[in-house]
DNA sequence: CATACTTGTGAAGCTGGGTTCACTCCATGC
DNA sequence: GCATGGAGTGAACCCAGCTTCACAAGTATG
C-alpha cells in the first residue's frame, strides 16, 4: 500500500474539476456549444485534452453536467416561487420575471442552453429540464385554478405553452436584444403581460400587473 | 453540336428531382433528419448517392429545399387567413387551428421541421420560416389592436410568443400525442383557447371560442 | 453508326473532432 | 531513497457520413 489520496491532492482534483466546468461554461457562453470542443475547453482549463477524460467520461456528460447545474439553480428558484406566498397571479408574474430576467442577463448562454442545436443526448437532457420548469409553472396554475383566480384550463398544457412563449420571445428569430437595463425590464414586462393574459382573466391581469 | 436535352429527357430529370425530394421527405417523416443520410435518400429514390449531387449541390441545400416547400405551403395558408375575412379573433383562431392542426397530422415530420436539432445552416433557414409564420400572426394582431378587438400590446412580441407556445405545446417534452381525431381536436381547441386568451380580452375570447 | 455530350455510378477520399493509450511525471508511504 | 500506482500528456486513432471523381452507360445529332 503505497498511495492514498491526500486531502491536498483531493482539493487539487476538485479544483481541476471545477475549472473544467467553468471553462466549458465560459466557452459555451462565448461561442455556443458549437465552439466548445474538448481541446478548447482543456486549454482554457489549463489541462490537456486527455486529462478531461479523467474527470468526465465524455463530452456529452460534461455538457450535461454544466447544463444541469444551471438548470438546477433555475428550477430551484422557480420551485421556491411556486411554493411561496402571494396570489397565484403574483407568483406567476414573479416566476416569469425570474426566468426571463435571468435569461436576459446571459443571453448567449441562455440561447445555447435553450435552443442551440446540440447532439441528441444533450437535447434530451435539455428537455428533461424544460419539463421541470414547466412543472413549476403548472403548479402555480393549478393553485390559481383551484382558488378561482384563473379560469378552468389544462394546467400542464398552459404551462408548456408559457415555457414555449418565453423561450421564443427570448431566443426566437424575432427576439430583440435589449441593450439598456430599461429596455430589458420593458421587455420582461411585456412578456410577463402576455403570460398573465394567457392564463388569467384579463381583469386579474390588470390588477396584478397594475 | 451533338446533344440537346429533349423534352423526354427533361421530364425524366424533373421526375428524378421530385423523387429525391419525396424520398427525403418520407425518410425525415419516419426517422427525422438524423436518419436522413444521403445514401438512404438515394436508395429510397432509386438512384446512387453520386446522382443526388447532380440535382442538389449538397445535403444542406436538399434539406433546405424540402423544408422550404413545406414552410411555403404553411405560410401561404396563414397569409390567406390573415388577409381573409372575419373578425381578428376569428382569424386568429383559424390561423392557430390551421397551424396546429396540420402539425398534428404529421407529428414526426412537424417535430423534425420545427425542433429537431439540425446543422446550423438548416437551422437558420428554419428560423427564417418561423419569422414569416410569426409575421402572419403579427398581421392579425395588428388589425385586432387597431380595431380595438385586442388590447394594446407589442404585436411582434405577442406573435413570437404565440409561435413559441404552439411549438412547445406540439413538440415539447410534455407534448401529448393524441391518437383519436376527437383527442386531436380537443387538444387543438385547448391550444387555441390559450392563444386567444393570451392576446385578447377574455370576454372576446369567450365570444370567439363560443 | 459515329460522335459529342450528358447522366448515372459507387467506392474511395476527406474531414472534424471526440476518444484512447503508451508513456512520463509526481505524490504517497515505508 | 525507493517502490507503487495514480495523474497528466498529446499525438495518433477512429468513425460517421458528406462529397468527389474516374469511369460506364445512355441519349441526341448527322
Amino acid at each position: 500500500m503505497a498511495y492514498r489520496r491526500s486531502a491536498r491532492m483531493q482539493a487539487r482534483l476538485d479544483d481541476n474539476r471545477r475549472r473544467i466546468r467553468e471553462a466549458a461554461r465560459r466557452i459555451i457562453a462565448r461561442g455556443g456549444f458549437r465552439q466548445a470542443q474538448m481541446a478548447a475547453i482543456a486549454e482554457a482549463a489549463g489541462l490537456s485534452t486527455g486529462s478531461l477524460y479523467r474527470y468526465f467520461p465524455s463530452k456529452a456528460e460534461l455538457f450535461i453536467d454544466v447544463l444541469g447545474a444551471a438548470a438546477e439553480r433555475e428550477i430551484q428558484l422557480l420551485d421556491a416561487i411556486a411554493a411561496g406566498s402571494g396570489t397565484p397571479a403574483e407568483r406567476l408574474e414573479a416566476a416569469v420575471k425570474s426566468y426571463v430576467g435571468r435569461a436576459l442577463e446571459g443571453p448567449h448562454l441562455a440561447h445555447a442552453f435553450m435552443v442551440e442545436p446540440v447532439e441528441p443526448e444533450l437535447d434530451s437532457a435539455r428537455q428533461q429540464h424544460r419539463k421541470r420548469v414547466a412543472a413549476a409553472f403548472a403548479c402555480i396554475l393549478e393553485t390559481g385554478i383551484a382558488e378561482g383566480d384563473f379560469p378552468e384550463q389544462d394546467a400542464g398544457l398552459s404551462a408548456a405553452c408559457l415555457v414555449g412563449a418565453m423561450t421564443e420571445a427570448l431566443s426566437g428569430p424575432t427576439a430583440e436584444a435589449p441593450e439598456t437595463p430599461a429596455e430589458r425590464s420593458a421587455l420582461v414586462a411585456r412578456i410577463s403581460a402576455f403570460c398573465l393574459r394567457a392564463v388569467a382573466e384579463t381583469r386579474h391581469l390588470m390588477r396584478a400587473a397594475g
